[in-house]
RNA sequence: GGCCCCGUCGUCUAGUCAGGUCCAGGACACAGGGUUUUCAACCCUGCAACACGGGUUCAAAUCCCGUCGGGGUCACCA
């Protein structure tokens, strides 16, 4: 049987980690299996939609890299893909429940139910919902709702245990006293989430469902209600979560644990992924530097461990650094420009050729942010950068301004120098031989006077990307500086 | 609190199902050293874990029980 999955985000904010790692693997089953693999946006929550939410969540998917065969942007034979666009489907489900004894209309308020709830809380119970007897008739329904009462659905369960059986948990048994009837309908006439995830993943296909272990405690809902309606099972598997370095779990409030603050702050999307395929997963051995394709060929449900893995930034950090070491000219480019379209920095976006040349002397760097912290100072007006006090301290005016002697020296002798890198390194290491200085005595001082820091390039490739004149014009700015 | 799940270096994990090859391996971080014109990168070395307590067994990280710890869930949110 063809294998589907589908990743089905709520589109309340934006694509966290915990988000793209599900959708990650649920696209990696299917790849993997030659199978398909679908988006669908769950929006049955009118209060929590937030504009945009949906384009946001597209966006983040695809800079992952991942692709769908069906959904919202695409289409396909199974649309909607849009759950706020399928009410009638719902409502079709909810009445043939109804019809068949399954469901019943239920009349008590939010007020009332929390009542209940804190009067049990109170007495040190755990509250259940307890089926009305006699339910309430179709008529007692429809006159609460002329009254202006809200009146939902309920789901009748079954008196009986239900077990889950979890591809990554094993079989897990929830109690028949843990099972009471959960709302289907909302008031406002939208289906809960429950009966929307169930309706579509059968009408759409959906048989491997693979989700955050949260839901595992749930799936009996879900189970129950496809035996209601008649579907087949789907398999399931369910995640260890991902926590934040207390052990706290990751807050989809936190926009730093977004994919795309990721994104904006310098990160390869390769990196991000092949670091959060990690968490929770293993190849079962020692490697763990992947592309998609090979995460394709190796992925595999049976090596999901069982216990929640903490977000270590410094890892991926690691991993975003040994991922811009291996990635070509072109790749860092388009990356590059990327990163510098989503930020407000001094460096010449559309300048191509000095891209790639700020890229190719930058070696070592670990995000693109660091590119902008060390080249972008270069690239602001010659008059205005900073001069960070502590470092014209320690590197020129320490030893009765020696820096600065040896800077206003070789201010005249850069003056003559032809501009090319392997005169300038000529100019300035013979300068140091005869004056018998060590190199670092003399780049640093040139580097603070053009950046105002000790940070940059290579000073060769510095002077290079400045050229003479604002070299000059930088020296002779910092040669004014008060002692 | 009820129910469910989990527990190997600080972190991600291999090993656990089929007990011996594990005085527990890799990676990140950290520490020390090297390289070096700064930062970073890079190279070398080191530090560091089977939650605890009982069993079973010739033998337990691996099996069983208990304890403790962590997480999830108990919505007209998904």
């Amino acid at each position: 049987m063809t294998l589907k999955t589908r990743f089905p985000p709520s589109p309340t904010g934006f694509l966290h980690v915990g988000g793209a790692r599900t959708a990650l693997f649920n696209w990696l089953i299917a790849r993997g299996a030659g199978g398909k693999f679908i988006l669908r946006i769950e929006d049955t929550d009118q209060a929590r939609n937030v504009p945009e939410g949906t384009e946001k969540i597209i966006r983040d998917l695809k800079w992952l890299g991942l692709d769908w065969d069906e959904g919202p942007d695409v289409g396909g034979p199974h649309g909607s893909y849009l759950q706020s666009q399928r009410l009638d489907i719902y409502a079709q489900h909810v009445h043939k429940l109804l019809e068949a004894g399954w469901a019943y209309h239920a009349l008590e308020t939010p007020q009332q139910l929390d009542e209940l709830r804190k009067q049990a809380q109170a007495q040190k119970r755990t509250f259940r919902y307890l089926r009305p007897d006699p339910l309430p008739t179709a008529g007692e329904a429809e006159a609460a709702r002329q009254a202006g009462k809200a009146v939902v659905v309920r789901f009748k369960c079954p008196d009986e245990s239900v077990s889950v059986n979890d591809e990554v948990f094993g079989q897990v048994e929830i109690a028949a006293d843990e099972l009471d009837d959960f709302v289907i309908q909302k008031a406002d006439g939208y289906p809960t989430y429950h009966l929307a995830n169930v309706v579509d993943d059968a009408l759409m296909g959906v048989n491997f469902i693979l989700r955050g272990q949260e839901f595992l405690g749930q799936s009996w809902r879900h189970i129950v209600l496809r035996r209601a309606l008649g579907y087949e099972q789907p398999r399931y598997a369910h995640l260890p979560l991902i926590m934040d370095m207390q052990g706290k779990k990751l807050s989809k409030r936190e926009a730093d644990i977004g994919v795309y603050s990721f994104r904006k702050a310098g990160f390869l999307p390769e990196a991000l992924v092949n670091f959060i395929a990690l968490l929770g997963w293993s190849p079962g051995d020692n490697r763990e530097k992947f592309t998609l394709a090979e995460l394709c060929e190796l992925f595999d449900v049976s090596n999901i461990g069982k216990s929640n893995a903490k977000f270590d930034r410094d890892k991926l950090l690691a991993f975003n650094t040994a991922a811009c070491a291996a990635a070509g000219p072109e790749r860092l480019l388009s990356s590059f420009k990327d990163y510098l379209s989503l930020n407000e920095t001094p460096i010449p976006a559309d300048d191509e050729g000095l891209l790639c040349q700020i890229l190719a002397i930058t070696k070592g760097f670990r995000t693109f942010a660091d590119i902008r912290a060390k080249c972008g100072v270069l690239f602001e007006s010659d008059n205005t950068f900073d001069y960070d006090p502590k470092a014209v301290k320690k590197v020129l005016a320490k030893n009765d301004g020696a820096g600065f002697a040896v800077l206003a020296e070789l201010r005249r002798m850069l003056a003559r120098c032809d501009w090319q890198g392997e005169a300038l390194e000529a100019c300035i290491s013979d300068y140091c031989q005869t004056k018998e200085l060590p190199m670092g005595k003399v780049a640093q001082p040139i580097r603070v006077a053009v950046t105002g820091r000790t940070l940059s390039p290579g000073i060769i490739d510095t002077l290079m990307i400045l050229g003479r004149d604002k070299t000059l014009a930088r020296i002779d700015r910092c040669l004014q500086l008060p002692r």
